[in-house]
DNA sequence: CTCCGTAGCGTTTTT
DNA sequence: CGCTACGGAG
């Protein structure tokens, strides 16, 4: 047994991965292994055993909260500050890197990040600008294409379109798309990571500055990076420096999003020295709930393999609720939760799941009957706001008026006599003689293009900007907000809201500027102290810092964290986290799994992980709700039972009648039925198809001979019963 | 420019 | 069903 004090309380596999002298390191962490704990772990012992300078490592993460939670626990493990260590997300560090080396970069030192909205905007402009219809040429799926061409590593001269239509045209957006952006010194998301990642492979001085400095490298989340990610990671890492990177194949849920589970593939590959470390023991859940989550985990295929054990108890079985509709899920579920607080439990201890955001409305009525606190995960968050959008527009035109991302904005925010077709005339302007919109505004005053009421407006608005900018020179940054808010004219506007609308957008300003007047770059690594013999351009201005922050940094969704409530959340963004109970609803076929994912045996493969992770959030207690009739988009339909609660063995499950529980049941069946096999072979829970109804679940079998009945519940057209004699079923 | 009506559409989300 | 985005009327 080990007693340093580093690897004390660490079980064994804890330890070899903390301790390990590997080059290469992979660290296979399954749900509620300690995978965050190995990884802090690790890095205290890179430092105080392994004698690492933190100068020398590079912790690279998903989320910013993952990289606060790691940079504050290593410290504390530490016993002190490590300012030097570089912690951060990937897009942060990218960001630091080009903020760094922007001249290297090929960038405007005061480039800008765009967020996804922003991008939008200006693929639509482009698309409208190529003349295209924007029916036919989504700029939402061009936007897509950019990005996932992004994340390949691809610029639009990479890509070969073979006379293909859809490719030439969409390659066609996006390389305008990037003279658009380039023009405005605008960085979209996946261009931070680009950008970084060419400016190390084109430049060997920068590439070999950084190599030799970060010894250590290491890569929290591994099965959620992109290809432009992992070739980032190998290249700042080299091949003299060792790299830890810790994941789980069967919690990827990302690969809609450019994700690559093979990258976990691709490291053993790459690295044929690498050593491979499970994580199995769990420490958040029963057993009873492990068993069902590796049981549906197994009908994944291509896994690295992995089989969680606790040992902790059984536990509680899984109780699942057949719903007769959403409604009474919800109240089912509402009813369950006030039980387990009138128990003297918190509300907080619960989550409810879903599979897609639309699921929480009913879910908030009958939390809000019962009077029920809750907290929504998702929807807007702070830096995303109308009134902090328009605010921070104002304040990029003052750092860089070519941001056209930012003029289209507040152009006529608020409104001063300028119409779509004013606008439409800068616009043209600035196309056709290759102009900001900025530059162009002042050409199209100075030619006398526009009609005076406009003519003003512009002239206004330029003036306007000016003047701020002066203004900005003299001014402490929160001064400077709070300036432009008045100044602009947004206050005024916003204050004419009716309702409490009005009112709460002032307070979300106020608060802006006080973020503002709590802001230092330093704190957030904009400027850097020692980056020796690659030299730091000079001092980034205290403004620029703050609006990137602002980009990089979204803030939490609003909620006010003290109440004890209910957390409700998508599947997705529970990845993580823990509750003791957990319910997970709308357990239907087309729901969860979702129509889109089931044709496509891969994306079927993600949402099993998907539920997978769901499966795994529970520490003791898990509900699984179906409801038999459910109202979609004003349709009513019957969903058949998902096919993820026929793979957890009926054991670990009682199901939830009204007034009483049995256990071992068969999905929909009678109390009093004993036998889950009906004539013909048929079995309870299994799909059948009829010629007239089509596909449907069988729910009951009735009466024997040649009376004997089945009953179905035809996706089309709800339950029915059927004499067996005469309905023609097949099994699929 | 603002307001209102309707056509169209409808996973998952962080940076 | 309920939201958004856009187009026409005032």
């Amino acid at each position: 047994m080990n007693t340093h004090p580093i690897l004390q309380f660490l079980n064994e596999a804890q330890c070899q991965a903390v301790s390990s002298d590997a080059p290469a390191l992979l660290v296979l962490a399954g749900a509620g292994s300690g995978k965050t704990r190995v990884l802090v772990h690790r890095i205290a012992w890179l430092i105080s055993e392994c004698g690492l300078s933190p100068h020398s490592i590079l912790a690279v993460t998903f989320t910013n909260k993952a990289a606060h939670e790691m940079r504050s626990r290593i410290e504390s493990l530490l016993g002190r500050p490590a300012n030097t260590m570089w912690v951060g997300t990937f897009h942060g560090l990218a960001h630091r890197l080009l903020r760094a080396h922007a001249r290297d970069a090929e960038l405007d030192e005061n480039f800008q990040i765009l967020d996804s909205d922003d991008q939008l905007r200006i693929v639509k402009r482009v698309v409208r600008e190529l003349g295209l219809d924007e029916n036919e040429w989504q700029p939402k799926q061009a936007q897509w294409f950019i990005n996932a061409k992004k994340d390949d590593g691809l610029r639009p001269k990479d890509i070969q379109h073979g006379g293909d239509l859809f490719t030439a045209t969409m390659t066609s957006i996006y390389s305008h798309y990037e003279q658009a952006c380039r023009q405005s010194s605008l960085v979209d998301f996946p261009e931070l990571l680009l950008r970084a990642y060419e400016l190390l492979r084109d430049n060997t001085h920068l590439r070999e500055h950084y190599q030799s400095r970060f010894h250590h490298v290491l890569v929290d989340e591994f099965q959620d990076t992109n290809a432009i990610q992992y070739n980032w990671i190998k290249l700042i890492s080299g091949r003299q420096n060792a790299i830890t990177i810790v994941g789980d194949d069967d919690q990827s849920i990302y690969g809609w999003r450019g994700a690559r589970i093979e990258n976990i593939h691709k490291f053993q590959h790459d690295n044929i020295d690498c050593e491979t470390i499970r994580l199995e023991q769990n420490y958040r859940s029963t057993s009873t709930i492990l068993k069902a989550a590796n049981a549906v985990i197994a009908n994944n295929n291509d896994r690295l393999g992995k089989n969680l054990w606790t040992s902790g108890d059984q536990g509680e079985l899984i109780s699942l609720y057949a719903a007769f509709n959403e409604q009474e899920e919800a109240r089912f579920i509402a009813a369950r939760i006030q039980d387990f607080v009138n128990q003297g439990n918190n509300y907080s201890e619960c989550a409810i799941l879903y599979r897609s955001n639309a699921q929480s409305r009913v879910l908030e009525e009958a939390l809000l009957q019962r009077s029920i606190p809750y907290r929504i995960y998702g929807g807007l968050r702070f830096f995303e706001r109308a009134e902090i959008k328009d605010t921070l527009a104002y304040c990029r035109l003052i750092t860089n008026s070519n941001d056209d991302a930012a003029f289209e904005r507040v152009i006529n925010t608020p409104t001063r006599g300028l119409g779509q077709k004013s606008i439409e005339i800068v616009r043209d302007l600035a196309r056709s003689r290759q102009l900001s919109m900025w530059q162009a505004a002042s050409v199209v005053i100075d030619e006398g293009l526009l009609p005076a009421r406009a003519k003003n407006g512009l002239e206004t608005f330029q003036m306007l900007i000016k003047n701020l900018a002066s203004e900005a020179e003299s001014m402490e940054l929160h001064q400077l907000i709070d300036f432009v808010i008045e100044a602009s004219g947004l206050l005024e506007m916003y204050l004419k809201e009716k309702g409490e609308k009005g009112l709460a957008r002032k307070e979300n300003l106020q608060e802006l500027v006080s973020a503002a007047r709590e802001f230092d770059a330093d704190e957030f690594g904009y400027n850097l102290e020692d980056l020796g013999e690659a030299e730091v351009e000079e001092e980034i201005d205290p403004l620029v810092a703050f609006l990137s922050h602002a980009s990089l940094e979204a803030g939490d969704t609003q909620a006010e964290k003290y109440e004890d409530s209910v957390q409700l959340m998508t599947l997705h963004s529970a990845k993580g986290l823990e509750f003791p109970v957990v319910f997970m609803t709308g357990m239907e076929e087309k729901l969860f799994p979702h129509q889109m994912s089931m044709e496509d045996s891969d994306d079927l493969a993600e949402e099993r992980r998907l539920c997978y992770v769901g499966i795994t959030r529970a520490m003791k207690k898990l509900y699984l709700l179906h409801a038999e009739k459910r109202r979609l988009w004003g349709k009513e339909t019957y969903p058949s039972i998902s096919r993820f609660i026929r793979e957890i063995p009926k054991s670990l499950i009682e199901e939830v009648r009204l007034n009483a529980s049995v256990s071992q049941p068969a999905f929909g069946r009678s109390q009093l039925q004993d036998s889950d096999s009906g004539p013909d072979g048929l079995q309870l829970g299994q799909m059948v198809e009829h010629p007239k109804f089509g596909a449907g679940v069988i729910l009951n079998f009735e009466g024997s001979g040649p009376q004997a009945t089945i009953q179905i519940n035809f996706e089309s057209v709800g339950p029915k019963r059927l004499v067996l004699a005469y309905a023609k079923l097949t099994p699929c």
